[in-house]
DNA sequence: GTGTTTGCAAAGTGTTTGCAATTTA
DNA sequence: TAAATTGCAAACACTTTGCAAACAC
């Protein structure tokens, strides 16, 4: 998912997903995946859009990070109130949560051991499973 | 932290903590603390206190889940953006989030073999952990 | 051309705040 | 009576929606 230079492999990549890859769709998918893992926040990806000179609306930030999050290009990390972030890494992998920062780190998923999950019900399936290690400053 | 029956117990368990037993709270403790363990959401316990007749205003239920949280006598979940989640359960254990029906569900702490968390940063202390298994319904 | 996408502004949601009136100790 | 608490309404932050104009194919 990195290193998506020419706009020619941005284009396939966005129509891989069904994604008419629109200017603004470009823009965003750029900033999002062409480099290393990042955890954004809509304000925060529209601000950077703004800055690098294409014009995007708020709403339309929302819209693409929903369908990317959809298309499964990346995925939506919520860990407190009133606020979403989304993480380009789409592998799995867990979450150290900064509760003073508001920082959010990975977590490689083999690092971690996770057994004894529960049987889940009939008609049920796995979504996904969030480990969060929540952490605080000392004072 | 179950069977308070008798007000002057409420009482104590509010003093107890450092909080005024004032009508509101102690509507709000039975509520919450008299019975079995609960998942609410702030709008849900204000709508059973005036179903049972206290009048409580819906600042005055968030000020008293907050107090509450704060005084750790139960613990706020938050799974999904713009709504949180109060779990009168206030011992260490993790949850199933149903992302259709919007419920959670506990699981027991003994129940999950969680080892390889990594160390946190100098200057920082672990506030919490928290395991969520999230699950769809099939179709 | 047809269907998709955008952008704006407006509406929506759950939560928090300011402050006067009330209640508790 | 002094300090804490309440309730209202207004403010808030973030997100979603409706719809006409713009765009992709």
């Amino acid at each position: 998912m990195k290193k998506l230079r020419p706009y020619s492999q941005v284009i396939d990549f966005l129509r891989g997903s069904g994604l008419r890859p629109t200017r603004q769709r470009l823009a965003l998918a750029k900033l999002l995946f062409d480099g290393d893992h990042r955890h954004v926040t809509a304000e925060i990806l529209h601000a950077e859009a703004l800055e690098a000179g294409v014009p995007v609306s708020l709403a339309t930030v929302y819209n693409a990070l929903h369908q990317f999050n959809k298309a499964g290009l990346l995925r939506e990390i919520v860990v407190e109130v009133g606020r979403s972030y989304f993480d380009t890494n789409n592998s799995y992998h867990h979450h150290i949560f900064n509760e003073d920062s508001r920082e959010l780190t990975d977590i490689e998923a083999g690092q971690i051991n996770l057994t004894g999950l529960p049987e889940i019900a009939e008609g049920q399936k796995v979504s996904r499973v969030d480990v969060i290690l929540r952490v605080k400053n000392n004072n």
